[in-house]
DNA sequence: CGCTGACCCTGACGGC
DNA sequence: TGCCGTCAGGGTCAGC
């Protein structure tokens, strides 16, 4: 479920418990990850100070002060929670015992997210792969345009490749798409300068204003026993076809790009 | 080469 | 009540 919002409030929700703290012991209850955790590699963090937390994207990232890094990636329903007592819920599959006597607890269902352990900063290959996200300033519209000009995939599939930008989901793309009036289905050489610009832009203000949602719950999120509950923004396109669009009277559309939905207004966005 | 679709996995939900 | 098909906000990669 998350995108890059529910990360950042994630990451900003665990950060106070894991900062400066230590990994006494690891539990795996299931390390079938979408790549497996390797227990052994664990080995190298415990009882090491966490220097730093980060995100990038949609990775999370805990810096060690011996150099290592775990990068955690939540996948479709992965979610981190700190508890002090001690109960396992289905799908807790790797349990992190801290020196504060918390736990930090990583849950996922449907197991397509990961957590990775790294020897450098340098090794982080899964975020080697990945552009900049919205908010870095490399992904200016220079950048963009120069990116996707020449490009015959949609501009909605465009805006789910990391590899151009990184941290755009499914919810988010549609959105974007609305606010700046362009239709999901044009491709990326029809995309003018002006209108790279102005994507970058809408998907500054979309996603500052999910994390500032996402924040106001922060202070009873983290609490022992409780399930991080995902926030969602009012929704201008996602999940509405069939229902008005906000801007004209027609009704909102759903197509399928890349076996993903798309939510678009044909009459606003072209 | 770039792009699309199949796939990884579990659970919720609607129709019959 | 149960069974079945469909769908879900993630990313990867074979094959066209």
């Amino acid at each position: 479920m998350p995108e890059l919002p529910e990360v950042e409030t994630t990451k900003r929700g665990v950060e106070p418990y894991v900062k400066n703290e230590t990994i006494k012991k690891i539990l795996v209850r299931n390390n079938k990850l979408r790549i497996p955790f390797n227990k052994n590699l664990a080995k190298k963090i415990i009882n090491v100070d966490i220097k730093e937390i980060k995100r990038r994207a949609k990775y999370i990232i805990f810096e060690f002060v011996n150099g290592y890094s775990v990068v955690i990636h939540l996948g479709m329903t992965g979610n981190l929670r700190v508890s002090k007592k001690i109960k396992y819920l289905k799908h807790d599959h790797i349990i992190f015992y801290l020196s504060s006597g918390n736990v930090l607890i990583y849950n996922d269902v449907r197991r397509f997210g990961l957590i990775q352990i790294y020897k450098t900063k340098e090794s982080y290959f899964l975020l080697d792969n990945n552009g900049p996200d919205p908010f870095e300033k490399e992904a200016n519209a220079d950048y963009l345009f120069s990116r996707i000009k020449n490009s015959t995939a949609s501009i909605k599939s465009i805006l789910l490749n990391h590899k151009i930008i990184s941290g755009i989901g499914n919810i988010y793309a549609s959105e974007i798409l609305f606010a700046t009036n362009i239709s999901p289905t044009r491709i990326g050489k029809k995309i003018s300068y002006d209108e790279c610009k102005n994507i970058l832009i809408e998907s500054k203000k979309i996603l500052r204003k999910a994390i500032k949602a996402g924040g106001t719950t922060l202070n009873d999120y983290f609490n022992a026993e409780s399930k991080p509950g995902y926030f969602k923004i009012q929704l201008k396109v996602y999940g509405r076809d069939g229902e008005k669009c906000k801007s004209c009277k027609s009704n909102i559309s759903k197509i399928t790009q890349s076996n993903r939905s798309t939510y678009y207004c044909k009459e606003s966005q072209n």
